[in-house]
DNA sequence: CTAAAAGTTAGAGTTAACTCTAAGGCAAGC
DNA sequence: GCTTGCCTTAGAGTTAACTCTAACTTTTAG
C-alpha cells in the first residue's frame, strides 16, 4: 500500500504544510518520489510512528534530524542512538514525575474552589494551608521553594 | 520578607527578562512597587507557585492572564475558575496517559538497540515486530494508526 | 560622594515551529 | 480538451515566548 501526503497528514493529525516542512528539515530521507511527488509506503510507517512519538515527547526537530542522520550512517552509530533513546526514557520518567507533582497542586486548588463555591465566597478558604505545606518537598521538580 | 526581581527569577529558575515579560503581560497585578521597583512579598508566593505550576503544565500566558483576570473579579468568577482548574486536571491525566504510552514505544526501541548492539548489527533485529503489535491500541493517544 | 550593582522603560531582535501564498505541474473525470 | 483537485517549489508571514539593548534611575557599599 502507498499513501499520499494528505493521507499521512491526516494520520499524523497535522497539516500537509507540516509534513512538507518536516521533509524540508530532512526528517523523511527515505520516502520515495514518483514524478517528484512524495509516496509514503508501508515500510515508512515504523519511522512515522517513531517520529510521532519523539514529536509528542517534545524533541526539537533539529534533534530528531540528528537521530535520522545517525540512523542513516548505519551500524557504527548504534551506540549513539541507544544513548539518545536512554536519554529520552529518563526524560519521560522525569516528565511523569513532574506532572504527578503538579497534579497534586491542581487537586488542592480544586478542593479549594469546591469549598469556596459551597460557601459562596473565597473568604471561607482564605486561611487554607498552601499546597506546599501538605506536599513532600523532595517531590518538587523545580527550584521554586519559598 | 520581601524579594527583588532577581531573587524571584532565581527561585522560578527563569531570567529577570522573563519576570518583566510576565509582568508586562499582566501576570503580577498585585505585586507592590516602591519607587517604581517591583517588591515581591510573602503574600505573593502562593500565586507565584500557582503560576509556576500552570507554566509547567504548558498553559499559554494568555490563558494564565485570563485566570488572573477572573481571580481579580472576585467571588462572582469562582465557578469559572473552578472549571478552568477541572480542565487542567483532565489535561494532566491525559498527558500522563500519553507519556506512559510513548514510554512503551521508547522501551521497545531500547530493547531493540540492546539486541542490535549485542549482535553488532541492526540486521539482527530487522524483523522484530513493531511496537504497535505488542501494545493495546486503545492506549493510543493519537490518530496515527497504520 | 561616588562607583558599581541592580533596577526601570520602550521597543527591537531571536527562535522554533509552523502556516500560508504564488506560480506552476500533472492526472482523472466529464 | 478542459476543469478540478491534489501535488510541487521557494520563500514570505505568523505566533508565542522569550531575550536583549539603550538610555536612564535608584540603591548600596566604601
Amino acid at each position: 500500500m502507498s499513501y499520499s501526503i494528505s493521507e499521512v497528514a491526516k494520520m499524523l493529525n497535522v497539516s500537509t504544510y507540516t509534513i512538507r516542512y518536516y521533509d524540508k528539515e530532512g526528517l523523511f530521507p527515505l520516502v520515495k518520489r514518483v514524478n517528484g511527488i512524495r509516496v509514503f509506503e508501508d515500510k515508512d510507517f515504523p519511522w512515522l510512528r517513531m517520529l510521532n512519538c519523539l514529536k509528542n515527547l517534545n524533541m526539537p526537530i533539529k534533534k530528531i534530524k540528528e537521530y535520522v542522520d545517525l540512523a542513516l550512517k548505519g551500524d557504527e552509530t548504534l551506540k549513539e542512538r541507544y544513548d539518545l533513546i536512554l536519554e529520552q526514557e529518563e526524560s519521560i520518567e522525569k516528565q511523569i514525575k513532574e506532572l504527578k507533582y503538579y497534579k497534586k497542586q491542581i487537586d488542592f486548588k480544586k478542593a479549594y474552589y469546591e469549598k469556596a463555591l459551597e460557601a459562596g465566597t473565597e473568604e471561607a478558604v482564605k486561611d487554607w494551608p498552601n499546597p506546599e505545606a501538605t506536599l513532600d518537598v523532595d517531590e518538587l521538580p523545580n527550584k521554586f521553594r519559598r
